[in-house]
Order: structure tokens, then sequence, then C-alpha cells
DNA sequence: ACCTGAACACCGTTCAAGT
DNA sequence: ACCTGAACACCGTTCAAGT
């Protein structure tokens, strides 16, 4: 038979459990998901955790640390797969880099923190070197990769930093878009090539667009020397 | 002779000038140029105008549309006389993405937020416009040149803005760099791609970078037809 | 070493009341 | 219509004091 329970004195609710960087991390992710970035305040992350926010100071740095260590988080799941597997080298590439935007979309205003502070994480790190092993594989002369890393990176983030921006809380909000009502409003005559490609220029962060500007950059990025 | 000086009754002190949109926007960028844009508080504004924050509700409509106008004002700077002029059109485009990159060099906080808001005041879509004729000059098909120009902008902001966190006070703070650790680090074995291109990966937003990232880019929306 | 409460020095925005 | 003071509902961060 089984003894009898060990520890009976513990209290029936469980001990609040102990603070962490990850469980700071996760909770922090939580909240963002729930009710936006703006909502992950210091104060408000130690209130889900039942403490202070003088108390989260131990784990993080501050609240910038705080983004840059969420946004490295999501970025485990970016699928870095392609980069070992078969076929060819471009369409290697945009399959890694597809990835990175989905996962963007799924938080778009880290996105957008993403292009204010670049991430510096491990993930972040493994990133870029799968980048720049699938532009080696390709035959991209090292500056070009170098610097051409950035350009994929700023294409992916800025859609998907994008992409938050309209179909979250902001568009709802009927903001005034001047593009919007240039586009389709009584500037035609101001602005007749904005008014002429109307929609195409507002056609927000679809797959084709994605697919057709990874195509744009890869081929830029091989095609121009330094 | 002339006659006695009309309304004498006026105190000396110059009367407090009249609040405008304008004014508020001009008070906001001094503050900006001189502390940084995280000093471009409702508050601190209306000090600096010898009101209260609430005054200023009457012209704009909260913060973000305060920020908006801010960046709408500095890109009237912006040279967009490249368009009518003579010359090859890959060049003069490059001259207008140039002239607009220097504007935002000089203010690199109003480049992050421009990269996380869209701006969609008359001067950015002037110089929208511009660009969608230049490419139209060059016999870029109407939807690569709308998608293109979205690529071009990306690519300068995010470099204005990068250049705005490396030199700013971020960098000074010591900011613990993952990617700097990783170039001249001991992550060799880890990012061994990294670790072989260094500095060139850092070389920051110097003129060769945005010269090469402008022909990359043109080169790419000219060559990928969708 | 870690955690806490309290304090400091701020924010954006709204609103009733004045002119 | 414009302007104001005061209030509401928050912030990040620090620090002395506790455990």
């Amino acid at each position: 038979m089984m003894t009898r329970e060990e520890r009976p004195s513990r209290r029936e609710r469980p001990a609040k459990p102990a603070l962490t960087r990850d469980g700071i991390v996760r909770a922090a992710l939580a909240i963002a998901g729930a009710d936006g970035l703006e909502k992950v305040t210091m104060r408000r992350v130690a209130e889900q955790l039942d403490t202070g926010a003088a108390s989260l100071y131990v784990y993080v740095r501050n609240t910038a640390d705080l983004h840059a260590a969420m946004l490295d988080e999501i970025l485990a799941e970016v699928d870095l797969s392609p980069a070992t597997a078969a076929g060819p080298w471009r369409q290697r590439l945009a399959e890694v880099m597809t990835s990175y935007s989905l996962v963007l979309f799924a938080s778009p205003a880290l996105a957008r923190s993403a292009l204010v502070s670049r991430p510096s994480g491990p993930n972040y790190l493994n990133l870029i070197e799968c980048l720049l092993t699938l532009l080696r594989a390709g035959g991209v002369p090292d500056d070009q990769a170098a610097w051409g890393v950035d350009l994929l990176m700023l294409f992916a983030t800025g859609i998907a930093a994008e992409h938050g921006t309209r179909s979250g809380r902001a568009d709802a909000d009927g903001e005034h878009n001047a593009m919007v009502s240039a586009v389709r409003g009584a500037d035609t005559a101001r602005y007749p090539e904005i008014a002429r490609l109307g929609d195409a220029l507002l056609s927000g962060a679809g797959p084709d667009r994605l697919a057709w500007g990874f195509q744009a950059v890869i081929a830029g990025i091989a095609a121009t020397p330094r």
C-alpha cells in the first residue's frame, strides 16, 4: 500500500510559483495575446504573477528587456529546417522567411517592437545564421549576403508590423488614413499615380505579396555587386 | 508726422502666441531635437507653449496624431526635384530615396515612429507620388511598382531607424547586443556564419550601404514579375 | 539573494466650468 | 469656440526595509 500523503501540512491552494525570468516572459506573452502589447506593463505582469512590480526587476532589466525576451521567445517557433533540406536555395530561403513572417503575423505588436529595437536573443541569432547559410549555399558573395540579410528581415518584419496596424485596434478606431482617401477620393488631381494604382498600393499582407517581396529582395541581393 | 502709437494699453511683454496646430508641431519638433522624442509629451509641449495639456486637444487628436504631424512636417524637406530632372531613372529614384534617408537620419526617433505607424500626411503622399512617377518612367509594371514603393520605403526608413538606435542613447547605455558579442566573441562555434562575416553584418548606415540597398531593391522590383 | 511596500516623478485623456 | 484646472486612471523605476 502507498504511504500516507507526504507533506500534509501543505496548504490547499498550490503555493504561488517561484518567480523566474521564463515565468515572467510567459505571463507577459499571455497578457499581450489577450489584451495587446500596450497592456504588458510591469505592474500588470506583476499582478498576474501575484507580486509587486518591483520584484520583476530581479529578472528583467527594464521594459525594453522584457519586450526583447518576449520576441525571442516566439522566434523559437520559426522553422529553420529548410536550411538543411534539399531543393533550390532560393525556395528554401523563402520558406524560412515565410515561417518567420507567419510567427510575427500572430504577434504584430511584437513585430513593431522588432522594427524599433533589433532583437538579439539566441533564437534571433539562429535565424540569422540560417539565412546566411542559405545565401552562402546559393553562392551569394559574403558582402552582399551580410547586407542582404538585413533587407530580408526588414521586409518581412515590416509587412508583419503593417498587418498588425491594419487589422488591429488602430483601424477599428477609424484612423484617418490619408492614403486610403487619396486612393479612392477627391485627390485624383493632386496624386494621379497614387489614384491610378489605387487598391494595388493598399493590398495588404497576403501571401502573394510576401512571396513576391522575398523573390524580389533575393533577386536584388544576388544580382547587385558591392 | 506719425500718429501716436496705436493700442498703447498693450502690455510690455508680447502676448503669448495664439495656439495653432502648426505652432504645436513646431514646439514638439524643438523638444524632440533637444531632448529626444520620448520627451515629447502632451504636458511638456503644453508647458513650452505656456498652457495646459488639455488645451492641445483642440488641435491634436492624441499623441499618435502629434507624432504623425511631426513626421510629415520634416518630410517637407525631402528633395523631389529629381523626379522631373534629366538622367537615368534608376539614379534619379536613388537620389530621391537618398534625400528621404538624409532627412530621417537627422530625426532617427521619428524614423522609428514612421516604421510603426505608416505616415499619411500630404508630404508623405507627395513622396510616394514621386516614387511611383519615377518607377513608371522606368517602365516598371504597375503592380510591381505598387508593392515596390513599399519595399524602398521600408528599407530607407529601417536603416535610418537603426542608425538612430545605434548612435542614440541606447548604445551609450552599453546595451548588451548579442549580435555584437556573437560576431566578435566566444560563439564562433555556435554561429559560424555570423562569426565569419563579422563586422560586415554590423557595418552600419554608411552611404555605401544605403546606395547598395537602393540599387538592389530597385533591381529586384524591376526584375521580378508578379 | 530575493521580495516587498511605499514613494518619486511622471504619463494621456476627459470633463465641467469658465471666457 | 477655445481654454483651463482639476481629476482619473494609470505608468517605470528606485530604495530602504524586511526575510
